[in-house]
DNA sequence: TCTGGGGTCCTAGGACCC
DNA sequence: TCTGGGGTCCTAGGACCC
């Protein structure tokens, strides 16, 4: 029998309207929506004023503005809102060093036996928020549980400004009467197929027998979803994961069609991805290129192993021509990305003796020069193929 | 008024190897 | 001369999360 363990989790609260509100007093109490302004933008975030607007993530920007015309619509800094996680995460830090940050405004705490530190769990929640408050100006909500899917599941209920604690020895009846959509990986797609079986509460999952959920859903996610619905989720928190993949992508104004337009567009996001690659230290060994037709909102990727690891713009843009190779480009397009995977640690990269490596190594060189100049001068200074 | 951009994880089928 | 079985890796698509 595993130990009873004391999982928090911190969400905060509206974080990147919040954050422009912090930083423009004009804005505090009025709606502010954070998102795509232009024709093919979504809402990204939604103050708390705009809320009751009907206002809320991934809605149509065009539909937000007209629920509520006198919100304040602001495109994002996501620079600013990624150095105001890292201030975040680097607060919660000191709580303890199993710390998973699982987006820029969340993250999983272990504080299995901090009692003795920081006292009962709700004495916990509200040092990290205070903590919280003071370096960020921000607030968050705190779930407390037994584990990350009661931990995550409670954040949730007492928003903004909130700590809940599911009662320990009594999770499964805490979570019972709640809806579906609740648990943790059950999304659009799932809720349909579940409802449709006849399942509307958790712990109608939690009562089912597993065998024939097996059979209506596929055995892993079935006994992944009981587990769940059971309140059990002995995922451990993992402070220090890496991360697989670097992208960027873009949802263009407006269509475009044939190639010449979209090596324009996937120039452009090899660039960028290059560019996150050498600021983060990495070199990718793999480059995928992803295409969204307008027609039917198809979305296409072809992947393939770079020859070497690289960080440099040419070696993703030469592989990024290959892979356009592969796609049938005669109909408009209206999102054209690029992302590497298959990430080392720049240190490890082994020699590149051969004259190919040299002259890439020359070019990441080159480019990793004018990073530095960018970062002291800003982004105005152009390079790169054109 | 159609549907962002950054990611993670899972699955299914085929290649390949023993 | 009608055909194995397991393991692993790769590819592509899709669900899901914030």
């Amino acid at each position: 029998m595993e130990r009873q363990r004391i999982i928090l989790h911190v969400d905060m609260d509206a974080f990147f309207a919040a954050i422009e509100q912090r930083d423009d007093p004009s804005l505090v109490g009025r709606p502010v929506i954070v998102g795509g302004p232009g024709a093919r933008g979504v809402v990204s975030t939604a103050s708390y004023e705009a809320r009751p607007f009907g206002v809320h993530s991934a809605m149509p920007m065009a539909e937000a503005r007209r629920r509520c015309p006198e919100a304040v619509v602001r495109p994002g800094r996501l620079r600013l809102y990624a150095a105001v996680s890292a201030e975040l995460m680097e607060e919660l830090a000191r709580f303890t060093p199993l710390l998973e940050p699982l987006s820029l405004d969340e993250a999983f705490l272990d504080m299995t036996g901090s009692e003795g530190l920081f006292g009962e769990p709700p004495e916990m929640a509200r040092a990290i928020k205070d903590a919280v408050q003071a370096r960020t100006r921000l607030s968050c909500s705190v779930g407390i549980a037994a584990n990350k899917f009661l931990a995550k599941l409670a954040s949730d209920l007492d928003k903004p400004d909130g700590i809940t604690l599911v009662p320990f020895g009594r999770e499964a009846a805490f979570i019972a009467p709640l809806p579906l959509s609740k648990l943790w990986g059950v999304g659009p797609a799932a809720t349909t197929e579940l409802q449709r079986l006849g399942y509307r509460t958790i712990g109608q999952i939690a009562a089912a027998d597993l065998s024939a959920l097996e059979g209506q859903l596929g055995g892993r996610f079935a006994r992944h979803l009981h587990a769940l619905a059971c309140a059990h989720d002995d995922r451990q928190v993992v402070s220090g994961r890496r991360r697989k993949s670097v992208g960027a992508e873009m949802t263009l104004e407006r269509d475009v069609q044939g190639r010449a337009a979209v090596e324009q567009v996937l120039g452009r996001q090899c660039r960028r991805v290059a560019q996150q690659l050498r600021r983060n230290d990495l070199l990718a060994a793999g480059l995928r290129v992803k295409i969204r037709f307008s027609r039917g909102f198809r979305t296409r990727s072809r992947q393939m192993d770079l020859p070497t690891p690289a960080d440099d713009s040419r070696s993703l843009i030469d592989a990024a021509g290959e892979l356009l190779d592969r796609f049938e480009l005669d109909e408009p397009i209206r999102l054209v990305g690029a992302a590497a995977f298959k990430l080392l640690p720049a240190a490890a990269a082994g020699q590149l003796d051969l004259f190919e490596g040299k002259q890439q190594a020359a070019r990441s060189e080159l480019e990793h020069t004018v990073d530095r100049i960018r970062d002291r001068f800003g982004d105005k200074i152009e390079y790169g193929e054109r």
